[in-house]
DNA sequence: GCAATATAGTTACATTAGAAACTTTATCAA
DNA sequence: TTGATAAAGTTTCTAATGTAACTATATTGC
């Protein structure tokens, strides 16, 4: 009688919030991944660093790592890769000459909207398996969770201060 | 005029849902991995082979695989440590001496115990950030989401046939 | 039975991602 | 100034993951 059935229901990974999470991501992912690497050969860091730099020019290489969460180290070899590709280039910041500022070329701006066409359309064969109800429950739901999850940061992200 | 506002808007990819749903799945992953990881110093593979060992005794390296949709040499890594820390022993089939059966020995039970019992306080951490309600919402859509995966796989997966 | 093919699992090799150390530039305090 | 600390990116080293080749056992057709 050490583990009876009432006091602790026994856990069970296929219910696990992450697991679920990690399941599903992962199949969405693969399934997208095979456009950006097996036809454009991007990684998928490299693949984000394109779009957020399609979206706003001019980040820097900290500008995206904050968006993506990603590891500056990350970054840096994904904007080297691109940059060695000729999709985008650097522009030395004057005021802070540590930084610099990341600029697409006309190359970098014509992959990423063949590339944005391509993810266009993949949303909506997804949507069209999974059925449009459940894909836009899915995106409400993960919505209100990164708003959580980014109104957490905000007040916990202050600290790690040095002290 | 190649690019007007009306017929394309532009793509975000911060609306994009393989991106929304990895954003949400590492940054919950991450803080769950803290604890497989940093106290009990196992891999994810390696968490998810105890696991599912531990709701389903005596599976074999494939069927765990076919679970978790993870490679085989992964799974087998994971075995192979977890079998090095006498977490889990193995049993030939007679019926098929290529594979073999898993079972956790009292160490591995005990230490899924124990990890168990801190992920239901996660999750319930987790729940009290996250709100109960947009957590429910989600594992519903979730859920939802991988039942029809699950009935895709069982469409599609019949193809794949060495014709 | 036995050659040809398939399957469970492992090993070896290549790729990728992360952690720590390093370089260069900036800031801050004396 | 200049000496100490921090920050942006890069390089290096290490751990992890995936692909391809390999071993051992099974199955299948003849």
């Amino acid at each position: 009688m050490e583990r009876a059935e009432g006091p602790v229901p026994a856990f069970d990974l296929e219910h696990f919030l992450p697991y679920q999470l990690n399941q599903v991501a992962e199949a969405v992912s693969k399934a997208f991944a095979v456009l950006y690497q097996g036809e454009f050969g991007l990684t998928r860091t490299q693949w984000r660093v394109l779009a957020h730099l399609a979206a706003a020019d001019g980040l820097t290489a900290k500008d995206i790592g904050a968006l993506v969460h990603e590891d500056k180290v990350s970054i840096s070899r994904g904007v080297a890769a691109l940059e060695g590709r000729a999709l985008l280039h650097r522009v030395r910041v004057l005021t802070d000459r540590r930084s610099e500022r990341l600029h697409l070329t006309q190359t970098g701006r014509a992959l990423f909207d063949q590339i944005a066409l391509r993810a266009r359309d993949f949303e909506a064969d997804l949507s069209a398996q999974l059925g449009a109800d459940v894909m836009v429950d899915l995106q409400v739901a993960l919505q209100r969770v990164r708003a959580q999850l980014t109104a957490l940061r905000a007040v916990q992200g202050v600290s790690g201060s040095p002290g």
